[in-house]
DNA sequence: ATTTAAATGCAACATTGTTGCGTTATTAAA
DNA sequence: TTTAATAACGCAACAATGTTGCATTTAAAT
């Protein structure tokens, strides 16, 4: 199976219809090698109205196709998901790490669980974010 | 000592001066019971120009006073910083903690290290998010 | 008290978020 | 294959925040 007909089944399954703008701007995430910037949707598809563009990420988001990865707050980065997450729950075993050089984001999967405990409250999802010098800047 | 002589020489300390205003946000900020969202911010500083609370936001996060909280990706939160930060290094030990329900954030030191490994990578700064429900909502 | 550098307020513009609405396209059903 | 229902898209418009320049005011050192 290509990759275009996953994506259409993977948008089917989510109950959003595949329409090529759809089908373009996952192409574009999931060729980049590493979590994309904001910045550089915009430059691959300055064709996509900003609404577009916009109403598009929220839709992948929420279908659980896509998800945000925003290390040191600055700008937002969109990645594929990897395993099967929906809108309610992003089920993501990996962490976000940004290289302070390239400012390259990535989503790596550790080795070792990261199991965080805090008295009297009940944990639902932790996000962690690395930032550091990557192999290819050190 | 009273905070106010402690909120002069922490500015001195960082060669900000000691303004009225720096003097009333740092007030705002440590009297917040968990970390403040910008929204509140703004309500409490209305005769702020928003430039004025945008550039003293900025001055004493550089000056590594205070600290941004991000969680989920939606509004800012601030707090102070509790050991000694510099703008090239804020060295929190807590994790920020974000309650589902209430939407409150707080800054958490967490009893267990927090310790991630990522091959070939350099780690400088980790960053851990948790969101869940909080005992006042449970 | 004077001086110097920094802080502040105002104006202005950029970017992103967000909604409504008319038009277009997808998809399921006839 | 055509049609109908519904969702997606483009455009306009507005809100919120980020950001910079510049004139004025203020802090603090002399």
């Amino acid at each position: 199976m290509n990759v275009e007909t996953k994506f259409i089944e993977l948008l089917r399954d989510r109950n959003l219809k595949a329409t090529p703008k759809r089908l373009e701007l996952l192409t574009v995430v999931a060729a980049f090698n590493s979590a994309i910037p904001y910045s550089e949707l915009q430059k691959k598809l300055k064709h996509f109205d900003r609404v577009t563009l916009y109403r598009t990420l929220h839709a992948l988001l929420d279908g659980g196709i896509i998800h945000k990865a925003s290390v040191s707050s600055d700008e937002v980065y969109y990645a594929m998901c990897k395993e099967y997450c929906t809108s309610e729950c992003h089920n993501h075993k990996h962490v976000h790490f940004k290289c302070v050089e390239c400012l390259e984001v990535s989503c790596v999967n550790t080795t070792n669980t990261i199991q965080i405990q805090i008295p009297n409250v009940q944990i639902q999802q932790v996000d962690v974010e690395v930032s550091g010098v990557c192999s290819k800047c050190m």
